[in-house]
DNA sequence: GTTTAAATTTAGACTCGTCTAAATTAAAAA
DNA sequence: TTTTTAATTTAGACGAGTCTAAATTTAAAC
């Protein structure tokens, strides 16, 4: 990671990889997901344009160049890396992971990245399901759907949940609705109503809201 | 820690705390030590004053408040239950305790202080041999003497090294001249000239200016 | 094809922490 | 006691990152 790339910067570039999935970010996404203004979000885009880290268009949003995805990458790797480690090693509840982990990302050094990956294995995946890049920035992702969106019968396995809501968070943990749990969608109420799990002989029922920010991926009974 | 203190002024009480054994740190000792201008320190130390964490007279120094106190005690409880916890639990390298520890002390939350204190077993030292305080800001100091003054014959314990010169640190750890270390004062030569040390059945040779940097109590044969 | 609404950018200002250069004060030397 | 030197402070400026308010552009609605 470049020295000369701040705290700040590293943050937009994060931002910005989370936000031009399907084509480049608009400056308001930008602006929302950091928490600032537009025209703070203008100015800190321009400025990245001007380090070769973003393509930047006026008024037609923003994509990372090669450079700026590659420093996005490894500040998602830093993220993803201590939220693994807090959780397996320091027992953090799921609900303080982000935050701290959003603070650290910025503060550790490679020596440390590669201490504590090596310590948990080399994970491929942080607590939430989401997949930890690479070193080199390599990362899989997998073809997941909501629990939503699941039938009737259909036999699933949790694969990852949002990682920000802190109350979905608190709920998740407590209902044990955690990446690897295997679940059968028993029954479907309509109109967004609630669904009812079977997990072994336990019975669950979530509503609709949190099945839409639980990913699933089929599995064969 | 008031979140509204940041890392820069975290670092200037802490080097203020530091400077000020004998009666109040100069301003100049501060830049110095916080590596700018003199004109910069002043301007930190006037904003300070003004926050009630520092008292100074022009010209003649500054001196932390209780207030200004509890901050550099707890961002030094941070830095040197850090480096034990990068030295124990990671295995990091002497020379590379101090550097990660000074970036991450002023990023961590109080959960993590409190995990990894809990972990480590609430210590009482860092890996140099210097007290950590209390989450409450207690700290004890042993009167401990640099090798370097002990006389022929004497025997020692190591008690703490100095922790910022590097070249020294790799020295401490290749020689094991690390705290808890016992040793004879077997010999030494005069007019500043190396000291034989002499630990079970192994002699070792320091020069006076190593010795200078080890400090250490005297023990009962 | 205009008009309107929403998104975006520009203009101008503010704080924080830093700098250099110049002015001031304290303390040591003469 | 005066002079000289060293430490300290002031003055003024700068870059980073932020803000609000006003201007501009895009795109949607009519």
């Amino acid at each position: 990671m470049d020295p000369s790339v701040t705290h700040a910067i590293e943050d937009y570039l994060k931002t910005i990889y989370k936000s031009q999935r399907n084509g480049p970010a608009s400056t308001s996404e930008v602006a929302r997901a950091m928490g600032v203004s537009a025209a703070s979000a203008t100015a800190m885009i321009k400025r990245l344009a001007v380090m070769g880290l973003v393509d930047h268009t006026s008024y037609q949003g923003v994509r990372l160049t090669p450079g700026g995805e590659k420093i996005a990458l490894q500040v998602v790797r830093h993220h993803r890396l201590l939220e693994t480690y807090l959780r397996q090693v320091l027992g953090y509840p799921l609900d303080r992971l982000h935050d701290e982990a959003c603070e650290l990302e910025h503060h550790i050094s490679e020596m440390f990245e590669d201490k504590i990956s090596a310590l948990l294995g080399d994970p491929t995946h942080d607590p939430h399901g989401h997949p930890i890049p690479t070193r080199s920035g390599r990362i899989v992702d997998v073809a997941a759907f909501p629990l939503a969106e699941a039938v009737e019968g259909q036999d699933v396995e949790i694969h990852r949940i949002a990682d920000e809501d802190l109350e979905l968070l608190r709920y998740f943990e407590e209902q044990r609705l955690l990446p690897h749990e295997r679940v059968r969608v028993y029954s479907k109420a309509p109109m967004r109503g609630p669904i009812e799990l079977r997990r072994g002989r336990k019975r669950t029922l979530i509503g609709y809201d949190v099945a839409e920010k639980v990913f699933v991926v089929s599995v064969n009974a």
